[in-house]
DNA sequence: TGCCAGGATGATG
DNA sequence: CATCATCATGGC
């Protein structure tokens, strides 16, 4: 029988959150707005819409009791944003780029689902990337009490094959997951060790899967593994680096590098920079 | 209808 | 080490 379990959780939001940027921006790929201002997603197998008034988050998850530890997680709500904007403002040219997006947030996702999510994403945009993470769980996830589907678990994507994957319509990406998973299902890739490596170590470790380079990598630390020091740099982010901050490296935003990236992400997608 | 997408790989200069 | 064609697919 159908489960129709819901609870409902206030969270007081921080200031410095919002929801539309921090969902709609190339982080994660399985949320979706409601209609009416919500959100509605699945990750780490919770199901939720998540509603944000005034200065509050209602969050109503779907199937199962309500667990607002994995959303502030998630969400990375109980980080100090404010303290590290105020860092970013010494530099004119970034403080102009958060003005863009004031609300944007570093999301704190599985390590396993951003690797999946990112391998799919490359030479990809947006809109195809969810309909291939869609696929990806609805095709082959474990069903969760929401009705939702999980991403697949490691174990089960290594045990398919290229044909298996064909309905997904990856192309040659399909090998990159099988890749991925059977490093991790057979013990070969630890992402939990390699969470907590020095960044540069765990960086190449992470490239020794197929299909994952420097910007799949980087996008796993930042996303997947709260290494808030990477910097993914696609073209776009290398333009914004030569023109906006000529002489800058990554290196140089600090240790959470990956938060001024984001701001500076948002910003060129909204105001696309004049091609030099 | 083509162009191109938050790339990576393997083969050449 | 820098460049380059190639890869499968489909939003727009």
């Amino acid at each position: 029988m159908a489960v129709t379990t819901t609870q409902e959780v206030r969270l007081r939001a921080p200031v410095l959150f919002d929801l539309d940027e921090t969902l709609d921006c190339g982080q994660c790929f399985r949320f979706s707005p409601t209609g009416d201002g919500a959100w509605r997603g699945t990750a780490g197998g919770h199901t939720a819409v998540l509603r944000l008034t005034g200065g509050t988050l209602f969050i109503t998850e779907e199937g199962r009791p309500a667990e607002t530890a994995f959303w502030r997680r998630y969400l990375d709500l109980d980080r100090d944003y404010a303290a590290i904007r105020d860092g970013f403002l010494q530099d004119e040219r970034l403080a102009a780029c958060m003005r863009y997006a004031p609300g944007i947030r570093v999301l704190r996702q599985p390590a396993w689902e951003a690797l999946l999510s990112f391998i799919l994403s490359q030479n990809n945009h947006v809109p195809r990337i969810k309909g291939l993470v869609q696929r990806l769980c609805d095709g082959f996830g474990p069903l969760l009490p929401s009705g939702e589907r999980d991403y697949p678990a490691p174990q089960t994507l290594a045990a398919l094959t290229e044909e298996a994957l064909a309905p997904l319509r990856a192309g040659w990406r399909a090998a990159y997951l099988l890749d991925a998973a059977r490093r991790v299902a057979d013990g070969s890739l630890d992402l939990v060790q390699i969470q907590r490596l020095p960044i540069e170590e765990a960086r190449i470790a992470l490239q020794q899967i197929r299909g994952v380079g420097p910007k799949v990598a980087e996008c796993v630390l930042l996303y997947g593994m709260g290494r808030l020091e990477a910097f993914p740099l696609d073209v776009w982010m290398k333009r914004a680096m030569r023109t906006l901050f000529p002489g800058l490296t990554p290196a140089d935003f600090g240790p959470y590098a990956g938060i001024a990236q984001q701001y500076i992400f948002h910003y060129c997608r909204r105001h696309p920079l004049e091609v030099a």
